[in-house]
DNA sequence: TGTTAGCACTCGTTTTAAGTGAGTGCTAAA
DNA sequence: TTTAGCACTCACTTAAAACGAGTGCTAACA
């Protein structure tokens, strides 16, 4: 379909246009060291890319520029994977030699990282809570009519919820109620605490403890909340330094787009395991026209799997890309070895 | 110093470069009901109003823009209260009737609300800590060697950090030691932790228990991080839609000095009591130069105080956020009350 | 004496026109 | 098949002209 002058012609015109966000001319591509023949050869190469749709002109009489088409065979055929420098090798390795413990940190810090060392805006989605079980509960009274409920997962996340307590009740019967529950829900996935709570403890309860309903009824309340996925970002505002972002109009609909967590959510659930890209008319939204979203998959050990992305412009460093997300979707995946 | 004449002139000037940001001609103040005087007599008092420098041309023929001492005038002696109207106020109390319980919700909730009533960008910041103290020390383990500590304020803050278990240490031994340190360590105030833990605890500890020494130190390096008081923001996008930040470089710098949430936070704090507005040079940030920052404080029952803080161009609706943040701080501060 | 109509003037903004240059497509010769 | 050459296109820059919102000043008026 192309030759191998196209080819070449087409990598250096994609790879100037990321490093330069400007047109790519013919004479531009003559002066590369690798290319040995003329502009004008150049001129007849490039209207033949433009003709099969992987280059196109910003106006008649421009120099050409990577179509979405163009970047999607850039991607798929002409990635040479970059080796990242000991700089960035090291950068990375030292941040995850620090001591971290948490879920939340390590993501926390992942997001960081990644969206310092591309200055795009970096997106990550935590595993699914399908699989998260209960580890235990525990109440710790804050005064005459309130405690805390704390729900600590197998995963080492902890929720915790404030909530009234009845004035007849006291404070042993809190901890029987604790006790109780402690017995029957540990090992329960979260997702089917809701159901749980609502039947089997319900009757249970009824059976071995007086006015149990108020305290339990706002204990329910507390522990049941949704437990949506949430969506670790970092690096918002470097959208703002790419050219392509000069528009405010189109800054602000992005936003709008990523502050829609539960639908970016799901579009990082969407994605397969390993890097993938979506690139511009690809994504779902419309704010994302102009946009290419670089998704990897992360593990945790019990085959959960968590999503790393990152946002910028079309016109995205793919291969170094590439190599950080792999880089750091493997030390997230290292880090989270052997916790669960 | 100033006529009546001159302060209906002012008054006009400023409400209506407040709603238009467009700099006033003195044809269009004498277009307004309340004035009933002739635009070159206008032209004449704003004259006079610029010598004294409460008003500014932006060039030799442009109609006049407030000055920062303009604005503080008017904060000062110009400001008519405004009645918020019906919907505000629903808003607002239907906000503070859903039942919250946690400081940190009510926070989130008020920061959100008021960025999103002003198109404003909301700061929130909460109580010192040097008075909350440590209700009590929980430790969940999770699995042979990790586990989970998790530290409950009597102001109802939960903080929670993973740690090592090291491998000679059993379950009961890490009972044991949360026993004690539950015995020795309640009501200590947090601030003071860190030294407790390293002098009188580790003695005791030391005493008490066989190779309390590593898992200690984990726990310890668990329970000292420091706890720095946090910032609640919002509508932080916000600051795009003014035209005063067309330009991208000040909203990078303005992003920038917000996320230093140290200095930003000593700027909160040293606001005093009731509502107080910092207009443009005021502000000890460059970036701030053409902004205004409005803070207003909230009490928590036990005497404390935090700040709520709007952040906007220097043209602000002032009497609309002066109510909003009267009526948002005394909502935050009676939802606190009796919960201390 | 304070107020106002009138007018010349200022200066940012918009419009128009001309000029520039990077880049193209096509043709014809090597 | 490749390339030199050339006419052509069109965004972008620059300069000049036209516009208009607004001013300050002056002189007349109540």
């Amino acid at each position: 379909m192309l030759t191998d002058r196209q080819l070449l012609i087409l990598q250096v015109i994609i790879d100037d246009f990321i490093l330069t966000a400007q047109p790519v001319g013919s004479r531009t591509i003559a002066k590369k060291e690798a290319v040995t023949f003329s502009s004008a050869t150049i001129r007849n190469e490039m209207a033949d890319l433009e003709d099969q749709g992987f280059i196109e002109k910003t106006h008649s009489s421009s120099g050409r520029v990577p179509s979405e088409k163009g970047y999607r065979f850039y991607v798929d055929h002409l990635l040479s994977p970059l080796r990242l420098s000991r700089q960035e090798i090291v950068t990375i390795r030292d941040a995850f030699n620090e001591k971290m413990m948490e879920f939340e940190r390590v993501v926390q810090k992942s997001a960081g990282i990644l969206s310092e060392m591309t200055n795009y805006t970096s997106i990550i989605l935590g595993p699914e809570v399908f699989e998260t079980k209960l580890k235990q509960l525990q109440i710790v009274p804050l005064s005459e009519h309130s405690a805390i409920a704390i729900l600590v997962t197998d995963t080492g996340h902890v929720e915790h919820r404030a909530f009234n307590v009845p004035v007849e009740m006291k404070g042993t019967d809190l901890e029987k109620m604790v006790n109780i529950l402690n017995q029957r829900l540990q090992g329960v996935p979260l997702v089917k605490l809701h159901e749980k709570l609502y039947t089997e403890i319900n009757e249970m309860l009824r059976h071995h403890m007086d006015h149990h309903e108020e305290a339990f009824s706002y204990l329910r309340s507390a522990l049941v909340e949704d437990h949506p996925t949430k969506l670790y970002i970092g690096g918002k505002t470097n959208i703002l330094m790419q050219p392509e972002f000069r528009d405010l109009e189109k800054v602000r609909s992005l936003y709008a787009t990523i502050e829609q967590e539960n639908e970016m959510a799901d579009l990082l659930r969407s994605g397969q395991e390993g890097i993938q890209v979506r690139i511009g008319q690809e994504n779902p939204f419309d704010s994302m026209q102009n946009c290419s979203l670089i998704t990897a998959t992360y593990h945790l050990g019990n085959d959960q799997m968590g999503t790393i992305a990152l946002l910028g412009p079309t016109r995205m460093e793919y291969n170094r890309m590439f190599s950080l997300m792999h880089v750091l979707s493997k030390h997230m995946t290292n880090t989270f070895r052997g916790w669960y």
